[in-house]
DNA sequence: GTCTATAGGCGGATAGAC
DNA sequence: GTCTATCCGCCTATAGAC
């Protein structure tokens, strides 16, 4: 090395510019979900994702406090862009949330990267203890609850039993996932639309139809 | 503490009975298969293992090289043991195999450890450079094949199209799969057999029935 | 209010003693 | 076959610079 490395004067690293808060938050979640995604939480180092903004790691502590916070706002985030992505605020209610689940899986094909942290994220919040477990309970409760109340509204007379439709819909968002990381294993192999299209229409007609006459289960 | 800590004379660990390297390599996959599957393996600590089994982490590092290492031997051993839960050492094939899924997804409401070993494991395969990527591509790419088999056998004549086929081999894993997830955060309200049970007998309806006629996709 | 510097503790990996 | 010793990298807490 060249230059001075006087005791009392260390290297000094060269100063970011003074950013407003709200905007170097910001810039630290687009990073993050980011690296999460690409080493998983555990693995993922803070200083990858600080270097990224141009800060030091402790920057991301001052704004977030902790990794598991920042970890739970980065979730936030990726949700509040992934509904953004569609024109309503609302999520689509009855049948046409069936087709807006099947989009969703063709607009993830070109978005490998969300696709991986949520599938990482997801499957990690499994282990004791881990910071983002209520997030994701709360996530496929109220998921399933939107998919359930679509189905119901697409078998209209003499419904299915609740066990039923509550079955489908736990399938229909355990598909969805599933397939996620079959395709980010072999994307040549797994199309991931069609597979959710056709496991969503041979559940609509299953459920619509009565099936019960010669069920041998 | 009371006992003596003379600086040249540190507190000595109880050294560990000498042991065949065979019997403890099977000691030690025990115990991280049960570690990785409640931490995770990014969390799973080497120490944690080798705390069950009497011996120093080092003691884990001399037989199975690396952490990396250890986990790729504890998922091949995690699927012998998997197989010889059933009288064949082959695994089922036709029809039989779609009744063999089912009952395994029943078997695994009582092993949540295991569950939650492969639910963690499987998804941070994904992750950039993981050591078990290859191992579970393979794993995924067989179970396809074995189940696309039994699907044909199900769908003799003038059966439905191979990507229909592929599409529902993917999607019966997929649901297995993700099923495993939503169970695990909230097992009261996911019953993963039904469900399985579900999904197949909607695939096999729509898969062996003339479809084509009404269909608007 | 935004960020950096310093220091402690834990986890994985390597080398060498018994 | 197992241990001790040592290294480096990462998360976290605290103090203080600008």
């Amino acid at each position: 090395m060249t230059t001075h490395d006087v005791p009392g004067v260390p290297a000094k690293r060269q100063r970011s510019a003074r950013v407003p808060a709200d905007q170097r938050r910001a810039e630290i979640l687009v990073a993050a979900l980011d690296v999460f995604g690409a080493r998983g939480y555990h693995k993922a180092a803070l200083s990858e994702i600080a270097e990224r903004v141009g800060i030091t790691h402790q920057g991301i502590l001052h704004h977030f406090g902790s990794k598991d916070q920042l970890l739970v706002e980065v979730l936030e985030y990726r949700d509040a862009t992934d509904v953004a992505d569609f024109e309503n605020q609302e999520p689509p209610h009855g049948p046409e949330l069936m087709r807006h689940l099947v989009r969703t899986a063709r607009a993830n094909t070109e978005r490998a990267g969300l696709v991986q942290s949520y599938a990482v994220l997801s499957a990690e919040s499994v282990t004791d203890g881990h910071p983002a477990q209520a997030s994701f309970r709360d996530r496929f409760t109220h998921l399933r609850g939107l998919i359930r109340d679509a189905l119901r509204d697409s078998c209209p007379s003499d419904g299915p039993s609740d066990a039923e439709v509550d079955a489908a819909a736990s399938s229909i968002i355990a598909v969805m996932d599933g397939l996620q990381i079959q395709w980010l294993l072999d994307p040549e192999r797994v199309d991931m639309p069609y597979a959710v299209g056709l496991v969503i229409d041979a559940l609509l007609a299953r459920l619509g139809s009565d099936h019960r006459a010669g069920d041998s289960r």
